[in-house]
DNA sequence: CGGCTGATCGTG
DNA sequence: ACGATCAGCCGA
């Protein structure tokens, strides 16, 4: 009795990252997020999803980024709060994008949540049924199934993650949060340009998209 | 698997 | 006007 309370505590989704998890620069906070898990509430019950792929984005010096510049506007204000902060913002008029903020208050660096997998199959059940709600009609389950959370959009789709979850504080949260979930060794990591940001110039060339070796 | 394209709307 | 995208369609 005594060692399964032990091994209750134990478990990975009890282990929640803490402040100074986050307060880091954005480029080890992309690299430090590859397996860990993240947790939301949905109308349909907690969903917990292991991230395997993140991108950086740097602040006022990286052209791909909405802070480039030092650019501060209403959109952009989550990414200048304290690291842990989340930063959702919609994008081509009907999808989500999912970020997390890095470093400390008024250093505008954030990382962008590209992909993720179930962490349980009570998850895998809530992410399959929120992708079905919300897909065009045609679509098939099969094809639903294969693509559920492999792209920033799908990923805030499948963990039900939209506006109204923006500038929340993911370390205080008791709905929004993230926990230790798997070890990834950096030998696992594998670096690539990032997506979408051909108007970025050089900064289009940087290797600051993370994945997880499969 | 890779490239091309329309859909759709808040932001600045 | 413009996207830190997605899914369907085409060709290989």
């Amino acid at each position: 009795m005594k060692m399964e309370k032990m091994q209750m505590a134990d478990k990975a989704e009890n282990r929640r990252l803490g402040r100074e998890f986050f307060t880091v620069d954005g480029l080890t906070l992309a690299r430090n997020l590859l397996g860990k898990v993240m947790v939301h509430e949905t109308p349909y019950g907690t969903v917990r999803a292991i991230i395997t792929e993140t991108e950086s984005y740097m602040g006022i010096e990286d052209k791909g980024s909405h802070t480039y510049g030092g650019r501060r506007t209403e959109r952009t204000e989550p990414m200048f709060h304290i690291g842990g902060t989340s930063y959702v913002y919609l994008i081509y008029g009907m999808y989500s994008c999912m970020n997390v903020a890095a470093d400390v208050v008024d250093n505008p660096q954030a990382v962008l949540i590209r992909m993720a997998e179930p962490f349980d199959e009570e998850s895998e059940r809530i992410m399959l049924r929120l992708r079905m709600e919300k897909k065009r009609a045609r679509q098939q389950e099969s094809s639903v199934r294969k693509h559920l959370a492999d792209g920033p959009g799908k990923l805030c789709i499948a963990m039900n993650i939209t506006r109204a979850d923006n500038d929340i504080d993911m370390v205080e949260s008791d709905t929004f949060y993230w926990t230790e979930g798997i070890e990834v060794m950096p030998e696992e990591i594998l670096e690539g340009k990032r997506i979408g940001i051909d108007y970025a110039e050089e900064a289009a060339d940087y290797l600051w998209r993370f994945t997880i070796k499969r």
